[in-house]
DNA sequence: CCCCCCCC
């Protein structure tokens, strides 16, 4: 089959258009290397309307040469390209990648009668120099007689193929050539990039000792690469409300300097910095430069990632937490709402919005949201949490939101899903140890060197309430038991002195039972007032005012069934070893999550 | 020149 040449492809090479997937027909070819290295070859390539000799092709392209494919008259689709404009001025364009569309027989011969590409300005050698003409059929050049493949085939400059021609009505290209984001770098001042916003940050304000100001950052991609950019201050004002998240810029003129890897996760070694001279100009066309790419991560398979991983994931927002405010530890105040997304692989994850995002988040009508580059957390087993280098979007138009609408509303929401993420574990950084009660015996737990910790659903069926309470040391840090001096004080042999009260503490021995065994456990203040539900200071005045009413509390709190999460370790006292488990939490019962563990335990047993 | 990525 026949295939087009890309008209206006060399003209548009000179007017510093770098563009992927042209068309073109190779005229001529000569190695130019010297003998000791490997060869380089020089190509003459053709649009039908003019040609041009220094295409220069990337060595790992040699083999096409050295297996005849390369040769003349063959068409080619030059599939990577980047254009350099050599120390001695001279004007080349480097082919990275290509593909033989047509060979020299299928061809059968030079298309057109292609003329060398001049201009007033000699820009043969300085395509920056080139005044501005209209491509395609507005051109006066017409192809040849014999140029019969490219006429209204739509491959031609005008055409929608990815190389618009309207770059070269923007002015930056008259200063700058353009260049690859993955080619930026400080050494080189004369460039243009065309990229797309992907994330672009909100003001902030900053105050140090080197000074204080305001910035924003912005993150940027093309076909090549990605790169930060910040503004600060003054360029915040001229350029804040100018860029758009999503929309596509010219960009050219600012500093180029090495990039903090600390504090971002963007693959490029530089990141801008844009000053007084720095322009950024809106381009309507946004043809070849990529809309966020993401390699969503099915949320499965965060089970096997490593904690930190950066990911992409999209799922159904099943449900939203309401925006709530917390505290940071450096005592900040932020605002934050985990959201509960689920996919195809019938797991959910939560992932935390925080700030603004947190804030403006609605999650009526169960949307579709994908997330950018969260990062992967172990809190509740796994978790992700979005970082202000991360992308939020809610019901993003991409095959992936429309297949994962179609699965949700036919079906999905109804699946037997499970969360990778425990909300209620809140041991973050360990998952639940799940064990039955007679794992204790039969699997020695506790007998190493360190305790033990596992996680066991259980019902009380015993506790001693006669020892529960004591008189504890009123100090804050000291719970001591102290000794009653009938004289009104109350002495701390730890503390060594009287104090004229005390408080009561709470150490209750409590029976637990499952289907598999019966255990003795310790409770300690906090998980024994949250077995009895009443404080310490509650129970003790009830035990000394109202004795009924105290024993109600051990009647109502007695057969009932928790999920315990549990320390356990041999202890030798006086030769005598036994096995002690202290109860560090106490969590309420998910029957789901319940018959769950206990199908696993019987199937573990069956084994 | 920022660099905060947090909480359970």
């Amino acid at each position: 089959m026949a295939h087009s040449l890309t008209q206006g492809a060399v003209e548009a090479l000179f007017k510093g258009c770098q563009i992927n997937n042209l068309v073109l027909q190779m005229l001529d070819i000569r190695n130019v290397g010297n003998a000791s290295n490997p060869p380089r070859f020089r190509i003459k390539m053709s649009d039908g309307q003019h040609f041009f000799s220094s295409f220069l092709l990337a060595t790992q392209l040699n083999n096409l040469v050295e297996e005849n494919l390369l040769v003349p008259n063959c068409v080619c689709k030059l599939k990577k390209i980047t254009t350099n404009t050599l120390s001695d001025g001279r004007f080349v364009v480097v082919i990275v990648d290509m593909e033989i569309l047509q060979s020299a027989e299928e061809t059968g011969g030079k298309i057109g009668n292609p003329v060398p590409y001049t201009t007033d300005a000699g820009a043969m050698s300085s395509p920056q120099k080139m005044s501005s003409t209209t491509f395609g059929p507005a051109s006066t050049e017409k192809p040849g007689p014999s140029y019969t493949n490219n006429s209204g085939s739509g491959k031609g400059l005008t055409g929608k193929s990815p190389m618009k021609t309207s770059p070269m009505k923007a002015s930056p290209m008259k200063a700058s050539s353009m260049i690859p984001i993955a080619a930026l770098n400080p050494y080189q001042s004369k460039w243009t990039i065309r990229a797309r916003v992907t994330n672009k940050a909100n003001i902030r304000n900053w105050s140090n000792s080197r000074g204080e100001g305001k910035l924003f950052s912005f993150e940027v991609v093309d076909e090549s690469g990605e790169i930060k950019i910040t503004a600060f201050n003054k360029e915040v004002d001229k350029f804040f409300s100018l860029v758009e998240q999503g929309k596509v810029y010219y960009i050219s003129k600012a500093i180029l300097k090495v990039a903090n890897k600390q504090y971002t996760t963007l693959k490029h070694d530089y990141e801008m910095t844009l000053h007084a001279h720095s322009s950024i100009i809106p381009c309507d066309d946004s043809e070849g430069i990529p809309t966020v790419q993401c390699d969503f991560v099915p949320i499965e398979e965060l089970e096997n990632r490593d904690k930190d991983d950066i990911v992409d994931v999209i799922g159904v927002c099943k449900s939203a937490e309401d925006v709530s405010r917390i505290t940071t530890k450096t005592g900040r105040e932020v605002s934050k709402r985990a959201l509960n997304l689920i996919d195809k692989t019938g797991k959910e994850v939560a992932v935390t919005l925080w700030g603004e995002e947190a804030e403006k988040f609605d999650g009526s009508g169960q949307p579709v949201v994908a997330v950018k580059g969260a990062r992967l957390s172990d809190f509740g087993g796994r978790s992700l949490s979005a970082l202000f280098s991360s992308t939020v979007m809610v019901n993003p138009d991409i095959p992936e939101a429309f297949r994962l609408r179609a699965w949700y509303d036919h079906g999905g929401y109804a699946v037997d899903s499970q969360s990778l993420t425990e909300t209620r574990s809140v041991n973050s950084g360990s998952r639940m140890n799940w064990k039955t009660l007679n794992s204790i015996k039969n699997d020695n737990m506790g007998h190493g060197e360190k305790a033990e910790y596992f996680s066991c659903v259980a019902t009380v069926v015993y506790m001693r309430k006669e020892n529960c309470l004591y008189r504890a040391c009123p100090s804050s840090d000291c719970n001591k038991k102290v000794v009653d001096q009938h004289n009104g004080t109350y002495r701390c042999e730890k503390c060594n002195r009287e104090y004229p009260n005390f408080k009561y503490r709470l150490l209750l021995s409590a029976n637990l039972a499952d289907f598999w065994d019966n255990q003795w456990v310790t409770c300690f203040q906090e998980t024994a007032e949250v077995l009895l539900g009443h404080s310490s200071e509650e129970l003790g005045r009830l035990r000394e005012t109202d004795e009924a009413a105290f024993d109600e509390v051990f009647h109502k709190a007695n057969f009932t069934t928790h999920i315990f999460k549990n320390r356990v370790k041999l202890e030798t006292y006086n030769d005598e070893s036994r096995v002690k488990v202290t109860v560090m939490e106490i969590l309420p019962v998910d029957h789901r999550e319940y018959s769950r563990r206990l199908l696993s335990s019987i199937q573990k047993l069956a084994h």
